[in-house]
DNA sequence: GTTAGCACTCGCACATAAAGAGTGCTAACA
DNA sequence: TGTTAGCACTCTTTATGTGCGAGTGCTAAC
């Protein structure tokens, strides 16, 4: 059977239709509210077709048609136009962004939460991957004679510490050395180069030096790198379920909580997605769970080096063009306002 | 009307039995289950009493009883006593605590998680309030000709830092002496002080290291003194809330949820809560939200000086012994466990 | 003071009925 | 040949009625 145009009208109509009201759409509804001039029963000829073709199903013999994955996938690949967001929209977004703020995981967080309000949706943004920062920089601060800070500054100009106790107390002079030199080995590799390769050891000559730096430094170092390395997984908007009528069974409701609270699963997942706006339909997502909803992710970028990802997760049934249209927008905007704010 | 024993022991077995099933409970099932050596019509009578004395009420006629928000508050301040851990919850509890915890907000995080698991409940911690740290130690690294570290490290040892951006190129010679000069000048005052104090510029002779401190360093301290002062609210075991059947209910779900969302609201609250154990129970709680919910905190400490608290929020049907006990035996542990650590 | 007995009250689960929305088919029409 | 009106049929939803069970409150006897 052809796809023609008649059929992709109303296929459309039949889907801006159950976004909007959740409820299956009926022959009358469409002719009345759309004016595709034609009459219930051919629109119920046409959908009876549709409906062989594979975008719709009927939940049961004497109900609505509802729109199948085939149909939102169709829908997001041929039929969706970008929705532009209005001035004030975007005034709005930025001015919330830029508001205030003074660490880059900090804007994530808050571009997580502008988002869930906007879209009604559950939100999340992942901090920025750091694998391909690179280190720039790298002190030991004495504090008092057992205690030193390990300083650790990227090029982005991050910077990350940790307190570290020494087994004896160390010579300023010793300090000096070892930061000279983990400074000159290290600087310019990434730090997952300098997480990965073995620890570069060459103060042999100078044992004392190279006790403190076995016992003390080294493990303060890659715990530090570690945290540096560390992705945060903020969400937002997880209320905004309730208000969504499929998940009115308490039942279901649990069962996105369930989802939801695997948050280390859902960052490995996201950080798997390809770059750029990707969306995904129903049981398009592997995850079993996920089987009744839709994910839409993109990706940002700061100073063309961090990389991260944000999106929502909502019913299959979402405005698609809107959500797509607003990730898009935060994205391109985010390391944007961070370089306005100044933040580190 | 007199409270005498057999009321008192009529009392506590309803009160455990709705804690335990959630239903109204009838004089037969007390009679059944409770060796009182009484009958039902007997109890019936003494029921009756109780309710006119405000410990029970009574959803319609031909229902069971349940207890009052009165009944707890009895409960709670005369029957009930200290329900002893097991050696194994003791045991699990600080392994859980115990391990692999390098920061102290790790701990309090994770201790909200232990927390929620232990009750099912919804738990909240509350990172250690430090107004009362003191600031030990103040530097100001070159990183590069126009960025410095803002490095500052509390008596405690916790460290925390700003990168800043200079207005012109700072001699390492400058950095040091303003260094030196903000580490006189604040250390052994705490956090609060350093930020309420008007800042101390000493240095008038210096027209150049004057310029920058004011226009560069001030900023990044104050943001910085800010960011240390932070009181972070971990919470866990939101969905436990759908394993309670008077949540069951979606509309109840959702306005539990929209308590737990203002944050910055319970966090406040929290904050402004007496130290030691506090147990709200229903109505007690001012937010007329929370008029279903009881509420059990308590104080931890860790070196005598930091101040933070954890609790859960739960039904005014919970086993508040139980509670109690687990909420009590983990703000004794959090400043052990953090010492046998060795965390910054 | 305690208890057995019994009438009475509700709430709940279940069945049944009526209403409403929507389809699918047939036959007529342009 | 495509479109449409008409109508029977299906299935869900909502309202209504009924029986059952749990539990009380009262009375009278112990």
């Amino acid at each position: 059977m052809d796809m023609t145009e008649r059929k992709l009208k109303i296929l459309q109509a039949i889907i801006s239709d159950f976004v909007r009201t959740a409820e299956p759409v009926g022959s009358r509804t469409i002719s009345r509210n759309y004016e595709l001039g034609i009459s219930p029963a051919t629109i119920r000829n046409e959908m009876s077709d549709l409906e062989e073709m594979g975008y719709l199903t009927h939940p049961h013999t004497s109900s609505g048609r509802v729109p199948s994955e085939k149909a939102y996938r169709l829908y997001v690949n041929e039929m969706m136009g970008r929705k532009e967001l209005s001035a004030d929209q975007k005034e709005e977004i930025a001015r919330r962004l830029y508001d205030n703020v003074t660490e880059l995981d900090n804007l994530i967080e808050r571009a997580a939460h502008v988002l869930s309000e906007i879209t009604s949706l559950t939100a999340f943004a992942l901090s920025p991957a750091k694998e391909m920062e690179k280190l720039r920089y790298i002190d030991l601060i004495p504090v008092d004679e057992r205690t030193v800070v390990l300083m650790i500054v990227s090029e982005s100009g991050k910077v990350s510490n940790t307190a570290v106790q020494l087994d004896r107390p160390a010579s300023e002079e010793t300090l000096r050395i070892l930061a000279k030199n983990m400074t000159y080995n290290y600087s310019g590799k990434t730090l997952s180069e300098a997480l990965r390769s073995d620890i570069i050891r060459n103060f042999r000559e100078d044992a004392e030096a190279m006790a403190m730096f076995e016992n003390n430094i080294v493990p303060g170092f890659l715990r530090t790198l570690e945290n540096m390395l560390n992705v945060n997984l903020y969400m937002d908007g997880l209320s905004n379920i309730f208000s969504i009528p499929e998940y009115s069974d308490i039942e279901k409701a649990k069962g996105f909580f369930d989802i939801i609270n695997r948050k280390e699963e859902i960052r490995k997942k996201l950080i798997e997605r390809d770059d750029g706006i990707i969306i995904t339909i129903g049981g398009e997502n592997q995850d079993a769970d996920l089987a009744e909803c839709s994910v839409v992710t993109a990706t940002y970028h700061v100073d063309g080096k961090l990389v991260g990802k944000l999106g929502v997760i909502g019913p299959t049934r979402m405005k698609y063009d809107e959500v797509t249209s607003v990730v898009e927008y935060l994205t391109d905007n985010i390391s944007k306002a961070f370089m306005i704010t100044g933040g580190d």
